[in-house]
DNA sequence: GTTTTATAGTTAGGTGGCTAACTATAAATG
DNA sequence: CATTTATAGTTAGCCACCTAACTATAAAAC
């Protein structure tokens, strides 16, 4: 979560222009951005939560939808973008609750097999109807070809975020 | 942070089609939205603490920078989007390394001031150059037409996100 | 002017991530 | 084939946020 719910104006940086490497219009739209990021993944929590699940299990149900055969652990956790240790304690609840169960890999009895219940792939329906709408709510002041320009958008800050990654500077 | 890596493709909705609310141009910017903001905010996180400090405690000292005569901590909490009680651990840690420092209200028995000290305005100097020519790389494939179109989007995003908070009903 | 209500800040305890270290098994190497 | 190295998963402990409850003070209402 981005803590600044005030975002700085241009004003705010006009004391800063002793800095060179200062632009203020790339200041604003990043502050502007990591708000709206936020906001959103906020909203995301909530909505969640108000469906008596939380966001990092709702995802793993998710990713679990997507091949019946099922997952390891590992590359469920490579998938949602988390630690193989966060992937233990998702596993972990989800299991207790009876939305995936672990299956023993016998060929090498290192790993482990996770799938999706019955009861997992019910709690996924009741949650879909009002998770679609509500997103196309969100989206519904947007027309496809703003969808589009922004989507081209993201892609180019993607391209800025792994060469700052790559070059380790990083902002 | 949003944790799914592997997006979802537009195939992936196909089967999800029985649901009358899909719009799934909707769904690929929602989520793609939520990954580039959350791979900024990891950015910007990962960049505070090589510089030593965490991303909390950093927007704590650039709200303190607006104004010389200090905050109360609810004021500051509010601006920085965080419960109060959130605030208080930042400012108990921000004091402790001598970066503010809260002052009595005597008017007011209940209340504090906090300030920056000039050892917490020193570490933002340090932390400046570098932290403005990262945002400037990490938007640098952009024009400024393409800013301007960025932010009027964000902006209509923002009025979706704030529909969904009044009616509750979010996604 | 006593009592009720509201406000500022803190404390206590919970959650969901993380890293680092550990266990068990498998693969590679001498 | 014995030993080293690598891999899958888990455990233990940390950090930053949260909510709910508490303390002290101030303001409002009888």
């Amino acid at each position: 979560m981005f803590c600044m719910k005030d975002l700085p104006t241009r004003e705010d940086f006009a004391p800063l222009e002793v800095y060179a490497s200062l632009e203020p219009s790339s200041m604003l739209l990043f502050y502007q951005f990591l708000r709206s990021g936020s906001d959103l993944l906020t909203i995301f929590d909530d909505f969640l939560i108000s469906h008596g699940i939380s966001q990092g299990r709702f995802v793993v149900l998710l990713i679990l939808r997507r091949k019946e055969e099922g997952f390891a652990p590992s590359d469920l956790a490579e998938s949602a973008g988390v630690t193989r240790a966060t992937m233990t304690g998702l596993v972990d609840g989800l299991e207790r609750d009876g939305f995936v169960k672990r299956y023993d890999l016998h060929e090498d009895k290192r790993r482990t097999n996770v799938r999706i219940t019955e009861k997992g792939e019910e709690l996924l329906k009741t949650i879909f109807p009002d998770y679609f709408s509500s997103i196309a709510d969100l989206m519904s002041d947007m027309t496809d070809e703003e969808k589009r320009i922004i989507s081209k958008f993201l892609l180019k800050l993607d391209i800025g975020i792994s060469n700052s990654k790559g070059a380790k500077s990083v902002a």
